[in-house]
RNA sequence: GGGGGCGUAGCUCAGCUGGUUAGAGCGCCGGCCUGUCACGCCGGAGGUCGCGGGUUCGAGUCCCGUCGCUCCCGCCA
């Protein structure tokens, strides 16, 4: 996890292991325990407590035991002195790291000098009086605590259950509770409804791979694991329920990243009778309510918007990080009459060339050379890079241009002597994609980014649809199912605006969402300018569109990655350390093993070649 | 599907241009210890160098393959 940089975990809340008391803990006494560990506090001073937990560490001195005793609220130190009842100062001594523990004593006042400050309950301590072993541990694969180094996420994730003791997952899950419960207390309050909808959902084959799952009693047929709610929280609507939310898990059968996880949960989101101005307003105070409870940034409302076009033009991606400048800038005009024939070829066919002023900067060849390797990895075929150098440039590319187009391009890209340039000329969405990727490498390359700082921006304004040139059709930026702001013409779909809306944070998209369709006449001329016949969104959707033709309100809402959001506020590397059990990049759990062969009756009643199964090499 | 990095003791790592018996810290085991809190001191155990093959007098080290982890690109409506 991370240095100094403030957590919002920390600091905002009241010091000490009562930070569990938000979380809502039942605190019954019973026969094991009366207090957290974390709750032996001053205030307990002179009362008999017992409590329950892992023993952490243990520092036998021969003739006076101490043991830090550990549980999800915190760590108390117990003592046991020779005079303990029964035998419990010889247990002490054979207590080991992680061995399971209740013990009853008086909690006492530690004297001045063996006050312990980096421990909220380093005041005291329980001095015990009885204590029972009750269960015993081997000794651990690795340290839950107290070792420096990092612990190999392999070893983590093959014990995951010994990982999540250690304190910062412990953390990473009980703030990922206390998102989650703040979602669901607001909506709540709002009026919305908690409806689960299916897990064995139909296959939808646009988008990302779905997850199959053979149907034993249809051979043959499959169910799909969901990718997202969208069509059952729609029909929700049509059947008046009018508020809906879901704390849903989705699927995708895409590969993994530090921030993508195969199976991860939405919060999703649902109303009728409603438009964009209504959901925005709502999940703007759902956004402050959660970051609230969470310890997130305070967040100003109303917040920020950013037209589609406007990000796309400044930034060149439609999540832009505000936190830091280096904007794109179209340098076309002054290339118009150029003789480049890089440039030149690129004009004429239609494309863009753009660039970045990265600032004053000094960078050796080689890095510069890294730089183009960057570019090409993102699909530029290459990356022009020049210094501002009097009134033209140090770069290879520098000759090609004439000192009018040198003088203009230093003066459209605001450079300054010295200043690095980097220009990628391409097709728009090319020149989009890599400049606003490497605006974000430099920005972190050069530590531009104030980690303070937090920029929450609507995109709204979006495309309906873009044209997709190598499948030579139609694709929606959201979904199928998005309405078009205004009418619809069928003749000219790029035209259509939608009513749609991100909300990014820091560069990183937290959710978004659209106004649908609720008319099915609109939703036919949709699908057919995307390409889906009338047989296929018949085969496909005509549930959907039977259903819009039995009243369906106005309607929309919004989905929003709860992973990230907890990754997010919490400051992990990945989406796995907010996860209870993630998988691995290639979609292994390491803990259970899954996924694993199955037996050869399963795949019989399944209707499954087993002689399938063994070409496939199990 | 493609590219980069990594894989040595339970854990985290070191191990030079190939060279004798592969090391450190932590952990673990035994002993001592009444104020520690990363307790201390003394002693000890612990290795298929991911796996398979090759080059070489000789491989942890070089080469090929393979498996696993990871980051990135593609992909993720």
């Amino acid at each position: 996890m991370s240095e100094p940089t403030p957590n919002p975990l920390h600091g905002d809340f009241p010091p000490s292991g009562r930070r569990i008391a938000s979380v809502g803990l039942p605190l019954r006494p019973n026969e094991y325990r009366d207090s957290w560990c974390g709750e032996v506090l001053g205030d307990r001073v002179d009362t008999e407590a017992r409590v329950a937990g892992w023993v952490h560490r243990r520092r036998d001195h021969g003739g006076l035991v101490f043991i830090d005793l550990r549980d999800r609220t915190g760590i108390v130190q117990l003592v046991f002195h020779p005079d303990s009842s029964g035998d419990s100062f010889e247990t002490a001594h054979k207590l080991r790291a992680e061995d399971v523990v209740t013990a009853a004593g008086t909690v006492v006042r530690r004297s001045a000098e063996t006050v312990n400050p980096e421990l909220p309950t380093g005041a005291v301590e329980l001095k015990v009086a009885r204590a029972e072993l009750l269960a015993d541990a081997e000794t651990p694969p690795f340290q839950i605590e107290g070792f420096s180094g990092e612990v190999g996420e392999d070893a983590r994730l093959r014990h995951r259950y010994l990982d999540l003791r250690r304190e910062p997952m412990r953390e990473a899950l009980m703030l990922r509770h206390r998102v989650t419960a703040a979602m669901r207390e607001f909506l709540d309050r709002e009026g919305f409804l908690d409806i689960e909808t299916p897990m064995l959902a139909r296959s939808t084959p646009e988008g990302a791979r779905d997850f199959l799952v053979p149907s034993r009693q249809q051979q043959g047929s499959f169910y799909a694991l969901p990718q997202s709610p969208q069509l059952f929280k729609q029909l929700l609507m049509v059947a008046g329920f009018e508020r809906y939310y879901q704390v849903a898990r989705c699927f995708r059968d895409e590969s993994t990243r530090a921030d993508r996880q195969a199976e991860f949960t939405q919060l999703d989101i649902e109303m009728s009778f409603v438009d964009g101005e209504d959901i925005i307003d709502v999940n703007e105070r759902l956004l402050a309510h959660v970051f609230e409870r969470a310890g997130g940034p305070q967040i100003e409302l109303p917040m920020q918007r950013m037209c589609y076009d406007e990000a796309m033009g400044r930034f060149g991606t439609d999540r832009p990080d505000l936190r830091f400048g280096l904007e794109l800038v179209d340098l076309g005009d002054a290339l118009r009459e150029t003789e480049f024939k890089v440039f030149r070829s690129v004009l004429d066919g239609g494309g863009s060339i753009r660039g970045i002023n990265a600032g004053r900067r000094e960078m050796p060849r080689s890095e510069l050379d890294k730089l183009i390797s960057r570019a090409q990895e993102l699909g530029a075929k290459g990356l022009v890079w020049a210094f501002r150098e009097g009134d033209g440039w140090r770069s290879p590319t520098a000759k090609f241009l004439s000192e009018a187009e040198l003088a203009d391009l230093n003066q459209r890209l605001g450079a300054e002597e010295g200043d690095l340039l980097l220009l990628v000329a391409d097709q728009r969405r090319v020149t989009d994609a890599v400049l606003g990727q490497m605006r974000i490498d430099l920005a972190e390359r050069f530590d531009l980014i104030d980690e303070d700082e937090h920029r929450l921006v609507w995109i709204v304004d979006w495309p309906l649809m873009e044209w997709n040139a190598p499948e030579q059709r139609w694709d929606p930026l959201h979904h199928p199912f998005t309405a078009p702001a205004g009418d619809f013409d069928p003749e000219n779909p790029g035209a259509a605006r939608a009513v749609a809306y991100d909300v990014v944070w820091n560069g990183q998209e937290l959710g978004g969402g659209s106004i649908r369709i609720n008319r099915a006449d609109v939703q036919e001329q949709v699908f057919a300018a995307l390409g889906i016949d009338a047989a296929t969104a018949e085969s496909r959707f005509g549930f959907l569109l039977e259903a819009l033709r039995f009243g369906a309100p106005p309607h929309g809402g919004i989905a929003y990655g709860v992973d990230r959001i907890v990754q997010r506020l919490s400051g992990a590397e990945t989406i796995r350390d907010v996860i209870a059990f993630p998988k691995t990049a290639s979609g292994f759990d390491l803990l259970t093993g899954a996924p694993a062969p199955v037996e050869d009756i399963q795949l019989r009643d399944l209707g499954i070649s087993v002689h399938q199964r063994k070409l496939a090499g199990h």
